[in-house]
DNA sequence: GTTTTCTAATTAAACGTTTCATTTTTAAGG
DNA sequence: CCTTAAAAATGAAACGTTTAATTAGAAAAC
């Protein structure tokens, strides 16, 4: 509908408006941003010929003279680690409200490819970035400049926090596990390079030691396979119940203990962390702590976007509560 | 380590740099291109300066004198859907090897959103588009003008294409279930308005009723639910084994057979369609056919550069093969 | 009626590149 | 040693914006 009436094939610039409109290309610079100082008449008319011409600014132009491009750096470990693509979703769509861009970028765990990504990110002169770290290293420490940048998930003393309250997660899990009745529990926790990994399960294993429940406290990569040690662990009669740090390797657990023919929740019970879509799906459902992934998202948009406007306020470091999701994989111990 | 020596705060241009140098701008700008002649001595001594200075191009800049921005724009339906990360993943990949970033968009499914996100990465400026569109609606005929697009897993006249064989990825499935001895099969298959995917189920269906196995042929939205009609008819014995035209379907369908405590594979076998990652998960693990994903992935981003290098070079269509994997869900029929 | 103040509009510089057209330098040819 | 050609380096315009500084015009103040 509104093609280039002057149809040269390429795109209106602010001339090609302002000719058509008999103003100058300042005005038509104001009219549409709303500044300076323009006449009533003036700006409905030239917003009128912009319409009608079809005119869309060109951001490149833009961005090289305000020095501000619209668009910010999304840097995540691992898209196909289901905890991530809904939070990519919400920054994507929190960011489209906002007339903000997203560049995603996944570093597949590598620092190298961190530093990579975070590098070319800054040349195309983002305005700014999340930042969801590898682990607790700060890798991008002499890159980021004045750069406003939003780190979630870990601790960092220069940029703003998005945190999640991951000790009341882990207590939330083992006092669930006590109250069923459970007094032999295994503690299984993630990467031990990560802060925010380690005090999950740390958490976890302070309640089941106060309760004298704790069995062991093994650790897993984040992976759905189980280390020979630990899926020795987990199906040689020990225990009766497991708090685990991550879905993923909750689900590995499950898959471990079903392959030596003992039931979930009737032999073991199971409580995972973090929520993953998968454990929704799983027969029967993954009992686990909830992280509230996507107000995060949207929220790490948001305080982004605050810091990019006012670079010198204070630090910001926002907590998320955890909640705890009961589906199937929980039930008294067994008796006998 | 490489830091602006002259330390102004300001990241250095091309102009600090020459100047820094003892050339002009355009001596440096041809010798960080290798374009133009410049002298051995010269080219060495600039890129040296350049490095010490630790300059680098603003893309901005770039953009709007060259016109190309260097970014492309990736349109999904739903990154929550587990088909898509890892489609995200090797686009991005692949895209940086090229120098280049991705701005990824997830359009959650509303053709308003579609052409939203359309709009805002073309106004962005970006140099091609890569587009899994929701149904074969071609929603953005008159957005995209002479912009390179490569459209993923459906038809358009007007674009580049990679599609998926899922004809003969039908019929696998059909095959494989008839080969284990069943002979009343129920086909369900996704969304109807994807030709795609009806056409798995399509082929599968022909497969079964040359064989005369087709024991019906139902739809179901794109999701772990089940709607009622198909649930029942999944559960009241009609048949012996399912060919799903979707894993997300196929999985939900296990659901509902367990919760009626029917077992998988020993009374209902189950093959579904697209190998995402929970299939893999699940226990025992759904047999499927699997899109390689990746390779699609690496391939979009390859075939949309070339495009956006030759514009003028004729049409292309690159059809990928698809496999079937075994894991657990397919066993012979239960002798009664 | 002249000066002042305010508003509306314009001019032109600047942002950091690329690249065309031009000048300067070097080398080759006689 | 002079002329010519080739190579190397430069100057300046252009890309599409924003915005500071300026001018023109109209209304207000004296």
């Amino acid at each position: 509908m509104t093609k280039d009436e002057t149809s040269g094939g390429k795109r209106p610039t602010l001339k090609d408006v302002a000719l058509a409109a008999g103003v100058s290309v300042a005005t038509v610079s104001y009219a549409l941003n709303d500044a300076g100082s323009v006449g009533g008449d003036t700006r409905r008319h030239v917003l009128d010929v912009a319409a009608r011409l079809g005119y869309r600014p060109n951001l490149s132009a833009k961005a090289m003279r305000t020095g501000k491009t619209g668009a910010i750096g999304l840097i995540l470990p691992d898209l196909t680690n289901p905890f991530f693509p809904a939070l990519a979703q919400n920054v994507v769509h929190a960011a489209r409200e906002s007339a903000y861009s997203v560049f995603v970028t996944d570093t597949q765990g590598s620092h190298e490819a961190e530093r990579a990504a975070a590098q070319a990110l800054i040349q195309r002169g983002v305005d700014g970035l999340i930042w969801f770290p590898i682990n607790d290293e700060d890798t991008l420490a002499d890159l980021t400049g004045g750069l406003p940048v939003l780190v979630l998930d870990r601790d960092n003393p220069r940029h703003d926090l998005i945190q999640i309250d991951v000790d009341s997660g882990g207590r939330m899990a083992a006092e669930r596990l006590i109250r069923a009745g459970h007094r032999r529990i295994g503690v299984i926790s993630g990467p031990t390079d990560v802060r925010s990994s380690r005090q999950r399960s740390e958490s976890s294993a302070e309640v089941l030691r106060r309760h004298d429940a704790l069995a062991w406290h093994l650790h897993n990569a984040y992976s759905f396979d189980l280390e020979p040690a630990v899926a020795a662990a987990v199906t040689d009669g020990s225990v009766t119940a497991l708090c685990v740090g991550a879905d993923l390797i909750a689900l590995g657990a499950i898959n471990a203990l079903r392959q030596r023919a003992l039931r979930v929740p009737e032999d073991v019970s199971i409580i995972g962390f973090d929520n993953i879509p998968y454990g929704a799906l799983a027969f029967p459902g993954l009992s686990t702590i909830n992280i509230p992934v996507e107000e995060m998202g949207i929220e790490a948009v948001n305080t982004l976007l605050r810091r990019i406007a006012k670079p010198a306020e204070s630090r910001r470091r926002l907590v998320f509560d955890v909640t705890y999701v009961e589906r199937g994989t929980v039930a008294p111990p067994p008796t006998r």
